[in-house]
RNA sequence: GCGGGUGUGGCGGAAUGGUAGACGCCGGGGACUUAAAAUCCCCUGAGCUUUGCUCGUGCGGGUUCGAGUCCCGCCACCCGCACCA
């Protein structure tokens, strides 16, 4: 035999240098194979590859090589979500401008990614970046601009008022600037919008066909997309003026004891001259824009003296302006039921409003008093005059049928998806191809003029938006007129760059987005993974996208991805120190049962286990592992143990226990000896079923995803293996071995492929082999084990051939000492049997 | 605040309503070695009156011959909330 030890540090750049040269990974459209396009959601070109990004890469690439031995053709590319933020902080901070600093970071992390091994096709590497690629998504927008998909109107920003600068929700910090600390204050400004809401029930349909996504992601864009049936009336005040509210609750009108409006409503800003309501109107404009932060703010309300008209009762309301009335959602008005909606009890809780019950759980339960909390829930009407008796549900009915006949107010579906604000008021974005016209207002760009390409000369030092600020960049003519005119300053959501990111990885031609014929070929994406925290927003803008782009007749396919998984984050523990700094792994060490500080001995107190991050320093660079340890150890662990969707703790001692694994099966690979005869023996026999069963399940799990299972089948065919004496059924088990991890292990398989696998006679990569062949007359075992209980408890269990019959079995469970024991000599009342699993006496 | 999820030994976890703890890590004991590393073997949920018995899957109830799994009510933690990506 020849080396003892495997050295992924000479392996894994031989074979990475192997694959390169073979092209194995390029992927060929116009090949016979079925096709398989594996994703994996592309990376923010931060800097450096962290461990959740090996963990998401190193999953889809098992698939993507599994796939291939299943003789799939298989699509699995990688680019760079290239825009965004922290390239404009870097450039505030270092001086260096975005472009360059993304540049340099893509290099980086390509090479990282290079080191690990992946199956990927670089040929079709891009960045959002690129003027190509940025260019096509020009050409989109006013393919959706034309199609009347884009509209431009007032929203709301964040805004320092000493930076002068809006600020994304992230910079916001306790109300604060981030850099300023100045309270931030809503603003409205004129932005673009995507009318994603078109598409509403079109994306809530087609949910019921995502049978590959996890129903907990469907169900959160089932309620982001929130479909509510409700009442739309109006109330008439007492200045005469009427006020349209939108109610989900109808049946709880009799409950209403006062009305609410948002301070931008008509109705507030009408009152606007009196230096009571502006103020009030100033102090509603504080805070920022979040729902976390509107929802959890102190509930204020301004009583604007005006009174309501209760259609039924004709009780008068009063009407007050208040903080937590949004006008971006109905109609900006409310009916307050403090009895039974939460943020209604709080607010008639403090300005001392009548909470009355106008739900109970039963009749007789009409006058119990209200709890310290609303009752939202379901139950009977009551206290509500032809109500009364009702289920929620009827008199919800009831009363919009009411208002529809007697002509005050009609049932209405109400969404609480928002369409899509795309404007960006940032410069490393892709700029938003309109010129404003003096006379013609907003004109598209004419296409022979994209791309519109930032410029390069920019300004940092100064807040705000640097293409807004540049001193010529903006300057154009009229498409139109040819009069001086002013391009537009606002650039696209990022958002937009990953929502038909995987079209073009599908297809690249010079002068489209896309060829359709080719997505045709690849789509819809057949495993798309990353991270559950884009289960909405990224998720849902690309289901939209692709969905606009059908409608206006550009692409065959309305879901872009078929199946969806959403994997859990790598965590590590934390360390710090008793001023509440935090320490790196690399700076502590263990003392006996006691953390230390390697510097000083300082004690230190090891925390919870959270996702690595910078902030708390517990993060483990992978290109260090990798020299450590070698590749092929990393992919492993993030493999093994923890299921994918869970978080997955990272450990030194399990990232060492995957680095011996890894020499324990190069052991076990040098043995592989296709001399070796003999296939009588009882173990030989149940070697061979052992191997022939892993193959069908390690390829079900991977298959399923369920990557830890077939990790423990792995090691315990390996530990099967081992112990075996040589025979034919142990050199079989052992290539099988070779197969099995190749898609996990690819560098050590090809490896041992190339050194021991040739001697029988397998020749080229291993990546290019098939999946091994199992014999399904070895999947069934001729034994079974059934546990034997007395009323419920397991008292034996006992071994029996697998065809024996019922009373057999019973007969011998019977007999069993400890079965007549626990009997206690009674007779059996009744016998659960269940075949081949257990038999329960009831006595 | 709203929406979604998770909870099983010292740790990560396994388990179509049917033998709870597969597999891995840590730990303990032993073999080999001049020694160490590496490797191999055995033990490893808790308790007890130890041929076996009792308890045990976040907490409290329920359904069932049988519940980690199903139902009801809690608790804790994590993720998302529309300008972070």
């Amino acid at each position: 035999m020849t080396d003892t030890r495997f050295d992924p540090s000479k392996a894994d750049g031989r074979w990475q240098r192997a694959w390169d040269e073979a092209g194995t990974f390029i992927a060929d459209s116009n090949s016979e194979k079925p096709k398989s396009f594996i994703l994996e959601m592309f990376p923010y070109p931060s800097g450096r590859i962290h461990m959740g990004h090996v963990r998401n890469y190193t999953m889809g690439d098992v698939l993507a090589r599994y796939k291939k031995m299943r003789g799939c053709e298989v699509l699995h590319p990688m680019g760079w979500d290239a825009f965004g933020m922290p390239a404009e902080n870097a450039a505030m901070e270092k001086k260096v401008h975005p472009g360059e600093w993304t540049r340099s970071n893509i290099e980086a992390m390509k090479a990282q990614l290079k080191r690990i091994g992946f199956a990927l096709d670089w040929t079709r590497e891009f960045a959002t970046c690129d003027p190509e690629y940025y260019g096509h998504e020009q050409a989109l927008f006013l393919d959706m601009y034309e199609a009347g998909l884009v509209y431009r109107r007032q929203s709301e920003v964040n805004w320092d008022p000493v930076d002068m600068t809006v600020l994304a929700n992230e910079q916001v910090i306790d109300g604060k600037g981030w850099r300023s600390g100045a309270e931030v204050e809503k603003r409205k400004l004129d932005q673009w919008f995507l009318k994603i809401t078109d598409f509403a029930e079109d994306l809530l349909a087609g949910l019921d066909e995502l049978e590959d996504w996890p129903d907990k992601v469907k169900l959160m864009q089932e309620n982001w997309i929130g479909k509510s049936q409700g009442l739309e009336f109006s109330f008439e005040l007492s200045n005469g003026d009427k006020l349209p509210v939108y109610t989900t609750r109808p049946d709880t009108i009799f409950g209403a004891s006062f009305c609410a409006i948002a301070a931008d409503h008509p109705v507030a800003q009408s009152l606007s001259e009196s230096a009571d309501v502006a103020a009030f109107i100033e102090e509603c404009k504080k805070g920022g824009t979040t729902a976390a932060e509107l929802e959890t703010a102190e509930k204020l309300g301004f009583d604007t003296g005006i009174t309501a008209r209760h259609p039924f009762t004709g009780a008068a309301l009063p009407v007050f302006i208040a903080n937590f009335v949004l006008m971006d959602y109905g109609t900006g008005a409310v009916m307050g039921v403090p009895g039974h909606d939460q943020r209604d009890f709080e607010f008639a809780t403090k300005y001392k409003l009548p909470i009355a019950r106008v739900v109970a759980r039963d009749v007789s339960e009409a006058d119990a008093p209200m709890g310290t909390e609303a009752e939202p829930g379901d139950g009977v009407i009551v206290n509500s005059d032809f109500l009364d008796g009702m289920s929620v549900e009827d008199a919800k009915a009831d009363v919009i049928a009411r208002a529809e006949k007697e002509g005050w107010g009609e049932g209405t579906t109400v969404w609480r998806l928002r369409d899509w604000g795309i404007s960006r008021q940032r410069y490393w974005g892709t700029p938003i191809p309109i010129i404003h016209s003096p006379d013609h207002g907003p004109v598209p760009v004419p296409r022979d003029q994209l791309p519109v390409t930032l410029p390069e000369d920019i300004d940092f030092e100064t807040p705000g938006n640097p293409l807004e600020r540049h001193p010529t960049w903006k300057h154009t003519t009229c498409p139109i007129s040819g009069k001086p005119a002013l391009r537009e300053t606002d650039t696209l959501d990022t958002f937009t760059n990953s929502s038909w990111y995987f079209l073009r990885f599908a297809s690249q031609p010079e002068d489209a987005p896309f060829d359709r014929q080719e997505i045709a070929k690849w789509l819809p994406v057949e495993h798309y993974i990353g991270g559950v925290e884009h289960a909405i927003l990224h998720l849902l803008y690309a289901r939209f996208w692709t969905r606009a782009l059908a409608r206006i007749g550009q692409l065959d396919v309305k879901e872009p991805f078929a199946a969806l998984f959403t994997q859990g984050m790598v965590t590590h523990e934390t360390y710090s120190l008793g001023d509440g700094s935090w320490l790196s792994p690399d700076e502590v060490t263990k003392d006996g049962a006691d953390w230390i500080a390697i510097e000083d001995g300082a004690p230190v107190t090891a925390g919870r286990v959270v996702k690595m991050s910078k902030s708390k320093k517990n993060v483990v660079d992978p290109d260090a592992i990798i020299a450590d340890y070698g590749a092929d150890a990393v992919r492993w662990f993030m493999l093994s143990d923890s299921p994918p969707e869970r978080d997955l703790p990272w450990s030194q001692d399990g990232i060492e226990g995957c680095a011996r694994f890894v020499q324990r099966l190069w052991r076990l690979f040098q043995q592989y000896d296709p001399d070796a005869t003999g296939e009588d023996s009882a173990q030989d026999k149940a070697l061979a079923r052992k191997a022939h069963q892993a193959i069908v399940a390690v390829a079900e799990d991977i298959e399923a995803l369920g990557f830890n299972k077939a990790v423990a089948r792995i090691y315990e065919l390996t530990g099967a293996t081992e112990k075996a004496a040589p025979s034919a059924s142990r050199t079989f088990a052992i290539r099988t071995l070779m197969s099995l991890v190749s898609p996990m292990m690819p560098h050590l398989a090809e490896e041992a492929h190339s050194r021991f696998g040739s001697a029988a006679g397998n020749e080229g990569l291993i990546a290019d082999a098939p999946w091994p062949e199992h014999d399904p007359a070895l999947l069934v075992e001729d034994e079974v084990t059934i546990a034997v209980q007395v009323m419920g408890k397991v008292r034996d269990t006992i071994k029996v051939p697998k065809g024996n019959t019922q009373e057999a079995n019973v007969a011998i469970a019977m007999a069993s000492k400890n079965v007549i024991q626990n009997l206690g000599g009674k007779e059996p009342k009744r016998t659960i049997y269940v075949p081949e699993r257990l038999i329960n006496f009831v006595v």
